[in-house]
DNA sequence: AAGAAATCATTTGTCAGACATTTAAAAGTC
DNA sequence: GACTTTTAAATGTCTGACAAATGATTTCTT
């Protein structure tokens, strides 16, 4: 595990990199500690400051964790589904806030996958996913109800629907997919209109996957998707008309 | 944009958390510049390795750039495409290798996402990713091929089949899915025999998407997935018999 | 006046050394 | 033997400094 200072590139850059190599490469497993820092600050022969910015690097994308304290130091992290899933959202959220996705193009992508689920969901729902799917329905009927707390049950539901496949490598990709598209969905506003047909798919969705009908559930996402693509469609025209202030995404 | 030095967290996490709400937020936006470390370590009221620590936290994760010199400083960076792309496959590499995924777990997700790519793929594929496809189906029939090199063709076959899709959402999500399962498709040797019927899976389904016939390609995926996961099954069957040494996977 | 060269100022990158804080183990005390 | 105190090791933070890069400014030359 060497770096070269010649090299143009950071020296806590370079750092990062080897450690990470390390851990990819299975030279350093999980939950073996590192060298300390002062050890490390030697072998590569740089100063404490710079291995620190190495390890926060490789800290902030949850590859290590570190501990004070006489017997702490810094120890390779198992990473978990929850911090996979955590960084799965950011990316994908920033990725389309930042890039122009079109809003048809993030939706495609997204019911593509979901649909990718509704099969095994289908088939292995349990009753807790279901009852979730109940209420966020019912939750999304409530009357009062802001359009971002509709979008965050809309989420809600859907993420249910996809755990019911009970794949957590599913889980972990569609994470992704379904909540980075969530600021894309707060831009759109709902009539009531709008929502009574939206919960009225959610509840054929429901139906299907309780009933363990796949090409039911199949068909119902896809005309989620198309009811979808059709809202937005009419909402940035009416915007584009001027029909109303155009606000830019409410968080 | 402030912290609080009470708490128990790193300061330099804070900090890092602290920019990030703001650029993730929308009050700093694309290619704005931070202000100096110098000033960020006056208005957060802490040194300048601590905030160069946070600065550190966000350059690992792509959310910023840094520049040397007068007119240099952190600005936010766009994230793109292609540093999605890497973040996604190392993230999904680590999980799938850290956390004991069943091999058929991570498959059959795997081929799930790849079944929802097959439609749009047979629609819109172009010359190009047909010629992909092709010229990888012809590199797998070549003679001793390594079965690294097999697998690492088998993975470019199936980036071709996803981004044949036109989607780029699509082809970030499903680059976590077909690449991060690479270390485990590499513990599989390969007889003469298995890789003939990969490869006539490969042709069938590639036939399938150069005639645009969409459930051709889905029931072709599906074969793959079961030749596959059929594979997997005898030769950990019969590594655990001891018929063969226990290798662990291969980089 | 125009262009080239030198200088300067700003900013990040790195270093050295120090102190604070946390934590577990070792030593001491009853 | 159980409890308390001390100690050592490690990370977290600070101060101050210098190096290196780089654009802007100034100066010099023609």
């Amino acid at each position: 595990m060497q770096i070269d200072p010649s090299r143009p590139e950071d020296l806590s850059a370079q750092i990062a990199q080897a450690i990470k190599d390390a851990i990819i490469g299975g030279t350093l497993i999980v939950d073996e500690r590192l060298p300390s820092e002062a050890e490390l600050s030697d072998h590569f022969q740089v100063s404490r400051p710079t291995v620190r910015e190495a390890l926060k690097r490789l800290a902030a994308q949850s590859l290590i964790r570190t501990q004070r304290g006489a017997t702490g130091g810094a120890f390779v992290n198992r990473l978990s589904f929850e911090d996979a899933y955590a960084q799965q959202i950011t990316t994908s959220t920033l990725l389309l806030s930042m890039n122009a996705v079109s809003f048809d193009t993030a939706c495609e992508a997204r019911y593509a996958l979901e649909r990718a689920c509704a099969p095994l969901s289908a088939e292995r729902r349990t009753a807790d996913h279901l009852a979730t799917m109940r209420a966020e329905i019912f939750r999304q009927s409530q009357p009062g109800l802001t359009d971002e707390a509709f979008c965050a049950s809309d989420v809600a539901f859907h993420r249910a629907l996809v755990d019911g496949a009970g794949n957590p490598v599913l889980s972990y990709q569609l994470a992704g997919a379904v909540e980075g598209m969530q600021p894309l969905m707060n831009m759109i506003t709902f009539t009531a209109r709008d929502r009574a047909r939206i919960i009225a798919l959610h509840e054929r969705i429901a139906d299907a996957i309780e009933a363990r009908k796949p090409e039911a559930a199949g068909s119902g996402l896809s005309e989620l998707e198309m009811e979808t693509r059709r809202l937005a469609t009419d909402v940035f025209a009416a915007r584009a008309k001027g029909q109303r202030p155009s606000p830019s995404a409410r968080s």
